[in-house]
RNA sequence: GCUCCUGUAGUGUAGCGGCCAAUCAUGGAGCCCUCUCGAGGCUUCGACCCGGGUUCAAAUCCCGGCAGGAGCACCA
């Protein structure tokens, strides 16, 4: 049947089709939304979550495992849970917690429960003392790196093969404090000579005396990661879970675990790792620079904190459209500024009015007019919004443009101030009417103020400040963003007292 | 070295055996409109890693290369 219809050739089966039912001919329109595709067993819903370590604010990176969790939960109903995983008492900032919450409410991720693993040392406790009881785990008091090695080698270590009995006992000496850090261990039996290196025993708990910020020095034993995501994972009732693939060899370490308790596991999905350029993400150096004074602070600029970003106006629901629209596949990505700009301008272009701002201020005088009158709208796709309107006149016509359109001044002998009127080059300009058709004949359009207007500071997201003069209607603007016509759009700071300050959000 | 994962335009994605001379976004180029270097409109540039195989038909399935990434911590 098929080699028949082959036979015809293309033209022959198009005329027989279009005869028999041309519906099939007609393309059918491609979805363009872009959403995440669907997880399996999702009806009815599922049980996510997020798992910070509490090391520092959140960063551009979080947010990726951030929205997509929330995007499914919101989908398919349930719970999201957020999880501090604040198991390395070396790596905990107290403050971490609650700037963290903050990112997270910020962000729109609609978090319905919250778990501290420092509250819950006694379930990895019980955990552990189950698998080793069940010969599943044991606890080693070789060297650390002997006991590497001989992983390394696909042998097993001595402790490994001590009887159950022998192993309880140790266990209970070990929780009670009676080794010194690193000389004891807690290890998962995976199979020692699994051709996945990566995937042999396991430390599942190990002894730390610096004093945790929130227990102290109640507990020495402190579980390492695939012990605790596993526990919890479990008792808290996850359904899917979603994480970066640099943790698919402790998925696979992590599902000895429910195998030897004989837990279900939860659904993973694994997607690739992000590279954000040009962006500094390490907590551990954004500390340093703050208590440097280089920064200043968790939300310096220059930094890929999600509390800069929230600081120079991007809006949570341009990163939420970046990474629903990025998916979740397990190819690696470079991330991109200029489409997270994209997003953002979609959305602040048309809450943010325009003004004009002046960068290095150039001073001019005006003659052969005695007055100029102008007006200019707020937004030029919403009229209702009103004018920004200008009146120079009495004694000095003067102006204010920026050094850079000051020198195309000089060079071209004349320049167009937008919304007011055209100039002809002179120390004083002089006024050279106000026929739109120059603009056509290529004549520079700039923005100017008047001697009405009031200092302002942009911050560059670069850390330098562009200094210079914004119209003084701004000073009535309620909006959170604004945009100087020209410049960029920006966050407005602060007004009132001393300069206009802003922070520079995007071209 | 071992193990795992992944390969569609500059970037990110859609497609998952015939509708693909491959989608959308972003980006580049150009034009129109607008008194912004913003927005909008239009045009245009640009990709299925390579080689075999299966099949009437492969971006789509299989095998082999190659390339990139991750892990092999008493961090998460």
């Amino acid at each position: 049947m098929v080699a028949e219809v082959n036979a015809i050739g293309l033209d022959a089966q198009r005329a027989e089709l279009e005869a028999s039912d041309p519906s099939l001919l007609v393309r059918e329109k491609k979805e363009k939304t872009h959403d995440l595709p669907d997880l399996d067993g999702a009806e009815g819903g599922v049980v996510m979550r997020i798992a910070p370590g509490p090391s520092g604010p959140l960063h551009i990176g979080h947010t990726r495992v951030s929205i997509l969790n929330d995007e499914y939960v919101k989908r398919y109903g349930g719970r999201l849970i957020c999880r501090y995983e604040d198991t390395d008492p070396d790596r905990v900032d107290p403050d971490a917690y609650e700037m963290i919450r903050e990112d997270m409410e910020w962000l729109g991720v609609d978090v319905t429960d919250e778990y501290i693993q420092s509250d819950r040392f006694q379930e990895y406790y019980d955990v552990t003392r189950r698998l080793i009881s069940d010969g599943n785990a044991y606890v080693c008091l070789c060297d650390a790196d002997d006991w590497r090695a001989l992983k390394e080698e696909k042998k097993a270590c001595p402790c490994r093969d001590r009887p159950v009995e022998e192993n309880l006992e140790l266990y209970e000496r070990f929780l009670g404090g009676e080794f010194a850090d690193g000389k004891a261990v807690a290890v998962v039996k995976t199979d020692v000579a699994h051709p996945n290196p990566a995937v042999r025993d396991f430390v599942a708990l190990r002894l730390v005396r610096t004093p945790h910020p929130r227990t102290g020095t109640k507990y020495v034993a402190y579980p390492m990661m695939n012990l605790s995501v596993a526990v919890d994972d479990h008792l808290m009732g996850m359904t899917h879970v979603i994480r970066g693939k640099d943790h698919l060899n402790n998925t696979h370490r992590q599902e000895y675990v429910y195998d030897y308790m004989g837990w279900e596991k939860p659904r993973f999905y694994h997607y690739g790792l992000v590279n954000i350029p040009d962006t500094l993400l390490k907590t551990s150096l954004i500390r340093k620079g703050i208590a440097d004074g280089e920064y200043s602070g968790w939300d310096d600029v220059r930094t890929g904190t999600v509390r800069a970003l929230r600081k120079r106006g991007f809006r949570p629901e341009a990163i939420r459209r970046y990474w629903v629209e990025g998916g979740m596949k397990q190819i690696d990505v470079q991330f991109s500024w200029d489409t997270l700009y994209s997003m953002n301008r979609d959305i602040i272009d048309d809450v943010s009015n325009r003004y004009f701002f002046v960068r290095d201020p150039v001073r001019y005088d005006i003659d052969g007019v005695d007055s100029l009158a102008g007006e200019a709208p707020l937004h030029l796709d919403h009229p209702e919004r009103g004018v920004r309107e200008y009146a120079i006149g009495g004694r000095g016509k003067t102006i204010f443009i920026s050094a850079e359109d000051s020198a195309v001044f000089a060079e071209d002998g004349a320049i167009r101030l937008k919304d007011l009127c055209n100039l002809e080059y002179g120390t004083p300009a002089k006024y050279a009417g106000n026929d739109l058709s120059v603009i056509k004949g290529g004549m520079r359009v700039v923005q100017w103020v008047s001697r009405d207007s009031v200092e302002a500071e942009v911050l560059m997201p670069d850390g330098t400040v562009a200094r210079g003069l914004v119209e003084n209607a701004i000073l009535r603007e309620t909006g959170e963003t604004v945009q100087f016509e020209r410049f960029g759009f920006a966050r407005i700071e602060s007004m009132g007292d001393g300069p206009v300050r802003a922070v520079f959000t995007h071209r």
